[in-house]
DNA sequence: CCTCGTTGATTGAGCGCTCGTTCATAACGA
DNA sequence: TCGTTATGAACGAGCGCTCAATCAACGAGG
């Protein structure tokens, strides 16, 4: 039975607080050590421990390992969210507001390296009615990418010259970030992220300034 | 002490056919293991049972479980570049040759959808060691595709506006096959592979393709 | 002001079990 | 028979998880 598929708490707790407080205690112990040690070599008492409780208080507040491993994800996606949301604050053309989306948007990933690749690493060892919850979490990033790209579509500004390119285009930009994140001990040899975000921009921008199609020379 | 790190067996056995034989047999099994459950959830018991030999067996060929994953590692990617590499046989212009190599690329990512997932979610499983010889094979895909690219600037029949472009456009075609695998959930839902396969070899032709900069409108 | 029972929260030793690894022994082949 | 290869019981470290015991805070009763 997964926390998130319950509504009420799996404990004795009666503060509900507590538990919110408690939580976030376990999720911050856990993702700093998922990050450097993974799910599977991390312990129930490590966590506990960095959480400055014992592992008795650890299960008054899950109720499984891979519960903690929910949890963190969920944390994970949601402040990435967060943070790719507030940073993007529409300007006045949808091509505009794309140039800072992705602009904000990788710096997001730089920061977050380590827990991008922690949810590639784990996710899958979530159990398997979990993961859909995942994923749900995952392709909200990419509809914003495509908001954006049918924004910029319908005033003008950006050009398709495939009809279904907006859903391609945005799983496109959204894995870019992950790649300089999981890519980072080539592209970083290569480029700065400044570097890499003008690069890449230009790239996606070019596709949708495109006058027409690809005839060869 | 990793395999690849010693010149000679780790084992007692005297006929090196034997060895080669019997870590076949290992890497196959653990292959689908690893697959299927992971590398930590997977028992070495159960390797060496789908193996068809013993425990005992199982650890006169390797040290340790990790070896295992090495192997694996080793395995998957070697097997990548046989498959793209025999798929590639150069065209006249490096820009056919590139429109042919994407194309059997890609199927070889849609071939090897749970490979490259396995490598994804264990390559930070290695030992610390191992890992940067597990990236230098993946690098050589990369490779390849700078190889084509720059025949194609050399022969004029690609267009590059950056000068740093080979690079980049040669990591992101190369992320576009594992984009494939890791996010098929979502993208099988809105496209076969021969569209997706389309789609993106359009998009990166029109970039070599262009005439000019991203002026907007 | 003290006492003591109650209640919610915390503790960590310990349980049961699994897993990676080893090694004495058996089986095999020449 | 002797060298090589195969076996699987045994080992012991380590893990997730439980639960009887403990603690701290509080308020009612004397």
């Amino acid at each position: 039975m997964l926390i998130h598929q319950q509504k009420d708490i799996p404990t004795l707790i009666k503060d509900t607080g507590l538990v919110e407080t408690r939580r976030r205690q376990i999720v911050q112990a856990a993702v700093d050590l998922f990050i450097q040690k993974g799910f599977h070599k991390t312990t129930t008492r490590e966590i506990a421990g960095r959480a400055n409780f014992s592992i008795g208080t650890l299960y008054e507040y899950i109720q499984s390992k891979e519960d903690i491993l929910y949890l963190v994800c969920e944390f994970i996606h949601s402040e990435m969210e967060k943070q790719v949301k507030e940073a993007i604050k529409p300007a006045d053309t949808g091509r505009d507001t794309l140039k800072n989306a992705i602009d904000r948007y990788l710096r997001v990933c730089d920061l977050m390296q380590d827990h991008i690749l922690l949810i590639y690493r784990e996710t899958a060892s979530l159990p398997g009615d979990s993961i859909s919850y995942v994923l749900r979490n995952e392709s909200r990033i990419t509809g914003m990418f495509e908001d954006i790209l049918t924004r910029g579509k319908d005033d003008g500004t950006l050009k398709l010259r495939h009809h279904r390119g907006i859903t391609l285009i945005a799983h496109n930009i959204t894995v870019l970030g992950h790649m300089w994140t999981f890519r980072r001990w080539f592209l970083k040899k290569a480029f700065t992220l400044d570097e890499y975000i003008e690069l890449q921009t230009s790239l996606v921008l070019n596709e949708l300034s495109s006058h027409n199609g690809d005839g060869p020379p």
